[in-house]
DNA sequence: TTTTTTGCAAAGACTTTGCATTGGA
DNA sequence: TCCAATGCAAAGTCTTTGCAAAAAA
């Protein structure tokens, strides 16, 4: 089963708490942004939807590296951008992302056969090289179906 | 069997001639920084192994962009860092990137059974999902072997 | 009250652009 | 020769920082 979006942002904002940094207005309305988005978003994106919230683009910032570093978020770099999403509840600690490079949409590959097959290479690889592995992000690129089509 | 980087430059450069593109001091030589880092580099680092050559800075970025442009190299993009390295010749055209959040170091897995796990995969998804995937970056993060000695 | 967090303005890092000059074919 | 490519300086982005004011605990 899964939580309610205001059990979610209750649990981060404990999280935040016991972490030993402050319940403040502007990272509250920033969990409340990455549970309800669903998505990785920009800082400037992150910024636009606090428009009106009085919520200043420093702030944004600090607050991003913050909520990154108590690992609620996690970072993307896509195409020499800069991406964030929930990384807590996110039940897959693995992102797929596709981006076609003639529209620029990206999207995510959310399937349980490709799931568990990076997972066996994850297993793989740390136990051949030793290394921990806590996060994988596969970015592919190429041409989604529809730009495919219109180009034949 | 392998060319020499000799013969690569030549044909890289040949290739530049090709798309109608003139064979400059610069663009030589930083194909040649290319061909002979066998390695990801930023734009500052490409800049610094010109060091002496007479190379701008803008030079640089304009070639990099250039070179990405006629498939020469590619961009990759880790932990909010560009980084470029040559495309064609090299054999693979997958990179599984490893980034330890302790020491920062990026290394490479070089594999033969990850890849062709990973090429099985590209084929799944571009049946079940109808995109045409041209190029697959993988970043992993973790704490490398020698950090996670040091921190039990 | 005390310490952390915020907004503002300014500074920084990296990247791109305009334009006169140089260089390749 | 003629157009493309380069260097320089300047302008743009995006991101970070110093500091005084405001807000949590």
């Amino acid at each position: 089963m899964s939580l309610s979006n205001e059990e979610k942002i209750r649990q981060l904002i404990e999280h935040l708490k016991e972490k030993g940094y402050k319940n403040t207005e502007a990272r509250g309305k920033m969990i409340k942004v990455f549970v309800e988005a669903e998505d990785h978003l920009k800082p400037e994106d992150v910024h636009r939807k606090l428009k009106g919230e009085d919520v200043s683009l420093p702030t944004v910032y600090r607050s991003i590296e913050l909520l990154k570093k108590i690992g609620i978020i996690k970072e993307i770099s896509i195409a020499d951008e800069r991406y964030y999403e929930l990384y807590r509840f996110s039940q897959k600690k693995l992102h797929i992302h596709f981006q076609c490079s003639s529209c620029g949409k990206i999207k995510e590959y959310d399937n349980r056969h490709i799931f568990s097959t990076m997972l066996s290479q994850k297993e793989y690889i740390e136990k051949n090289y030793g290394d921990q592995i806590d996060d994988i992000t596969i970015v592919t690129q190429g041409l989604c179906r529809k730009c495919k089509t219109k180009e034949e």
